[in-house]
DNA sequence: TTGAAAGCGCTAACAT
DNA sequence: ATGTTAGCGCTTTCAA
């Protein structure tokens, strides 16, 4: 192994100096400079990870927490943890994937080893088992998602209450005036998964204000739970003549049997979904939808990490940080024709 | 900061002595044990990892590098990565998370500055620009597919020909005589990801044995994709009377689009994928499926490494491992019923 | 602008 | 069965 010592000797300086050019914490003339990188490259010299994690006390590694469950639509989760490592390497930090399955302990664990500098949790509950160790002056967290309560901590999410408004806005907009709302799996409030119920919270509110009738079902994806729900509602609620999906697995299924029953999209009902853009454009009628944006939920988490690392807003940085919900319109929704649902 | 000298006060011991109670490389006398062991409880003493990388040349971390691309079934990327995770923790190691985006140098930087001590490679292509990396005497490497040349590597894969193999086996058994293949996406095939062609090569090498029709088609996922791909499938070979579907995506779309051109599945039509248990189990159809064991591959990559890490195995132990694939009879299969599937 | 040297906290010989 | 001690490779004062 190659160590600064032999790239000091071999560039003929000391080894404060191959330091220093490498973390140019103090000025080096451009001779010297040139000398140091030229030995560097020419040895294939590599600083060593620990031992600089010793002697600086930063690991330059951020731990990231993904849940074990997979009841939420799991490619969001992916892309969130890629865009947490990409923008991470953007400054020089690694991250160190962590489960939910060591508990809130691993969190303990990898902070309190050095291992890690900081920690970004993900899918993260009203109320969190891991919440406790994050609040004072605990290791630097972000969160993705928003607990009951958040003072004292740093999140990212998306407005999933300003995301529902807008769905409604959009449908009464065209003229509808029943509002049917596709759910979660039952799980997912059960767990009192935040998003779900903001969601939710918009909608209705939302829908209150106009002067709409919403009716909610929570729905886990299969085929036959999605033909329940849909009988249930159709049966309650004729005059429904738009649908709000928020669970991805049920948009298909949801499809599907729309076109079996003969009820033509966007004609006969609008479907209008919270989801990734991808499944949106690939769905078998486009959909009109709010993005989740996972890229950027990722990025900002870091972001925000870095922030409060670097200390740029201070020190101990904290607040709630709600994306603004984007609505595109395609191909499955339009204007009520005025049909009865059951007609 | 609690260290393990102030541990060693504390106990009124030595620091090696705290040392080895902690790895147990030497006999410790059992008082001395419970009182170091009380001191660090106590203290809520936690080694530094770095420290201990430092001192030992051994990080405990093992880096997994995911595919940025996402066009396989990103579940079970997901999946594997977390029981790549879970798994490493029995053995006492973390996972860093490495994408694709920073190249092969990733492998380098991390291996070469100590920060991992080995690396599983996700989504590895027939003809993988990392590989060149990974021959020889280079840091312990663990692939999840299969390369082209996999001499000299470490792999653990589903043996795809063999779920090709089993699917014409299992629609043969019921009677079909002629099997038309819904792909995977044509990049995935333009990419030359072995596990898509291996497949193939199974499903053909079993339909000439047995003097079985068989017709390919590349397909993404999209429902106007999978339409055409149908259509054509029909026109060309109206004799067919079996799917084989490899691309999860194009499981719902297939299902409706037969379903509303009136073919019943199974009765007309059957219908076999290869593809993660949950998609089949929670397909409108229950789909006759061969498994794809995420979960297994991750677990056995780990465990492989873990056998040349403490060279169980001798220290340079390398070998291809393919799992057996499962096939389960679900309600998309029978057999044929002698209607043709244009009647 | 550069060097010298004292640690960072731990492991692993080498002693006893 | 336990203690002593010399590093591991780097960062960062303190000096010049």
């Amino acid at each position: 192994m190659v160590t600064l010592a032999e790239v000091a000797r071999h560039a003929g300086v000391s080894a404060s100096t191959v330091s220093y050019v490498l973390s140019g914490k103090r000025p080096i003339s451009d001779p010297t400079r040139r000398r140091v990188r030229a030995s560097i490259d020419q040895l294939g010299y590599q600083p060593h990870a620990g031992a600089r994690a010793l002697a600086s006390s930063r690991s330059r590694i951020i731990a990231l927490m993904v849940p074990l469950r997979t009841d939420m639509y799991v490619p969001v989760m992916l892309e969130i943890a890629v865009a947490v490592a990409t923008t991470a390497r953007t400054h020089g930090y690694d991250v160190l994937l962590l489960t939910g399955e060591e508990g809130p302990s691993a969190l303990r664990r990898v902070t309190g080893s050095g291992l890690a500098e900081a920690v970004i949790l993900m899918d993260v509950q009203l109320d969190d088992g891991r919440l406790p160790l994050l609040r004072g002056a605990a290791p630097p967290a972000v969160l993705v998602g928003l607990p009951a309560d958040p003072a004292g901590l740093n999140c990212v999410d998306l407005d999933f209450a300003a995301a529902g408004a807008l769905c409604v806005d959009h449908l009464a907009g065209l003229g509808h005036r029943e509002i049917a709302v596709v759910g979660g799996s039952p799980g997912v409030y059960a767990r009192h998964t935040g998003f779900a119920e903001r969601t939710l919270g918009g909608l209705r509110e939302r829908a209150a204000r106009r002067g709409v009738g919403l009716l909610h079902r929570p729905c886990d994806g299969s085929h036959d739970a999605v033909a329940g729900v849909l009988a249930r509602i159709l049966d309650e609620r004729p005059a429904v003549s738009a649908f709000v999906v928020q669970n991805e697995t049920a948009v298909e299924p949801l499809l599907a049997l729309l076109r079996r029953t003969g009820r033509a999209v966007p004609e006969d009902v609008s479907v209008v979904a919270v989801c990734p853009e991808a499944v949106a454009e690939r769905a078998s009628v486009p959909l009109t939808s709010v993005a989740i944006p996972a890229q950027e939920l990722g990025r900002r988490a870091v972001e925000r990490l870095f922030a409060r690392l670097t200390g740029a807003d201070g020190p101990d940085a904290t607040g709630v940080e709600l994306l603004a919900p984007v609505l595109t319109v395609r191909a499955s929704s339009g204007p009520p024709q005025g049909r009865a649902l059951t007609g």
